[in-house]
DNA sequence: TCGCCCCATTTTGTTGACAGTTGTCAATAA
DNA sequence: TTATTGACAACTGTCAACAAAATGGGGCGA
């Protein structure tokens, strides 16, 4: 059992009055999954987490019903919630799916570019291609985080790009996820500046295709990766 | 209030005992959102729902959070959870996404493609010509909806079936409706053709080119409908 | 007549309790 | 030793009731 009982979370739901705690509670059943504090395959036990968070089991189970629509979690009748397990099928899937909306995405931003835009991102490649001589991937990771949420965020399409994050979070819950970070870090940036470059000549068509291409080399890296060492998705 | 008390529904509820009230009840509430029985911007009160269906408010609670995940109602805190209203703005993004998603299946589906299933779509295109010279929308729809689902759900990628199919679903929510099934039937037809042969070809790129362009197209047909009459989103 | 305040009613938020199901473990028999 | 059975414990599914908030209407005063 991976429960603690100490009250650190809890100080953040006791003191909001103004949003439900059913929602206090997913947000923070959400973070418990995705930082992995509660690991995929684990059992979410209604009246442990009420007594954990000094609540009923009502709004928890409401909270688990959410997550549940939204992927993170499993409800198998009469025998508990389950964090998703994800196997190696299913990042692949995903990977297509963010190829799809990380392409379109790369479409609108080209149609709506600012010159100021293109400087912050320009910032981030020339501090990815340093780090990446380096080696230092703990550096490299956030950075490249960081571009790809600015290129989201910037479309101009919330729909779209609270879709791509709802995927990417996702990814978290799969088993293998040193795998997804993986991939060479210069060759990923090489394909970082071909990005830049189609947003900067705003040709919609062509920012497409770079920024679809940048995901599915992702998901190649992934499948390589994968069918060498850890391909067990138990 | 568009309540009403007949038994109809009822009966599919009582009967099932393997799955749970909840989700038999978020069923069909999603049925009556889906088919206007409950209309956009509607109230979903507890209490009435609970005597139509003869439970507690827990289940319904319960149902209804996992709808707002999905993105069909909106709940407010002390407020109530009312069915969501989608504006043309958020219309528009979803075809964006649609857009996205359905090029991929394109995609995907191009290389993977059996002579069968382009026989079986050959015919669904042919019939639609049929009915199209006819004018008949009544028969176009149905017909162009199979055809569609027909490319999603053979793509391989169920993941992505899945999400397509929540975002067609989420355009039910639109208030104008009518303008996302207008526009010309032989014009979208001929482009129909144009996917019909990319499939065929086998070629991934000029798959997911046309299939995207398809659904960009029809965004433009809702915009260019939209700015002329009803635009008020109110 | 118009605007504001107060109170009753309605509705949601949350809780605790009970019933039914699942999983476990020990005792028994082959 | 191993398989089976029965009882117990833990947990989920559902419900009814209480508390808090919002809605709606009537009365009062300007």
């Amino acid at each position: 059992m991976t429960m603690n009982t100490d009250t650190g979370p809890l100080n953040d739901l006791s003191v909001v009055k103004s949003v439900s705690l059913t929602s206090a509670l997913e947000k923070e059943l959400e973070r418990l999954i995705l930082t992995g504090e509660l690991e995929p395959g684990a059992r979410i036990n209604e009246i442990h987490l009420s007594n954990r968070f000094g609540t009923s089991r009502g709004p928890i189970r409401e909270a688990t019903r959410s997550l549940e629509a939204k992927g993170l979690v499993e409800v198998v009748r009469n025998r508990g919630v389950f964090v998703r397990r994800l196997t190696v099928e299913d990042a692949i899937e995903i990977y297509d799916v963010r190829a799809a909306l990380f392409g379109q995405a790369g479409r609108l931003l080209a149609e709506r570019m600012t010159d100021e835009l293109l400087v912050e991102l320009t910032r981030l490649v020339d501090r990815m291609d340093m780090v990446a001589d380096q080696g230092s991937f703990d550096e490299y990771y956030p950075l490249n985080l960081a571009f790809h949420n600015l290129i989201v965020t910037s479309c101009g399409n919330r729909t779209l790009a609270a879709e791509y994050h709802r995927f990417v979070n996702k990814l978290h819950l799969f088993r293998a996820r040193a795998l997804v970070q993986g991939g060479g870090l210069a060759v990923s940036n090489r394909e970082h500046r071909a990005m830049l470059e189609a947003l900067a000549s705003g040709d919609g068509d062509r920012a497409q295709m770079t920024h679809w291409r940048h995901v599915a080399l992702a998901k190649r890296r992934l499948i390589a990766a994968g069918s060498g060492g850890a391909s067990r998705n138990d």
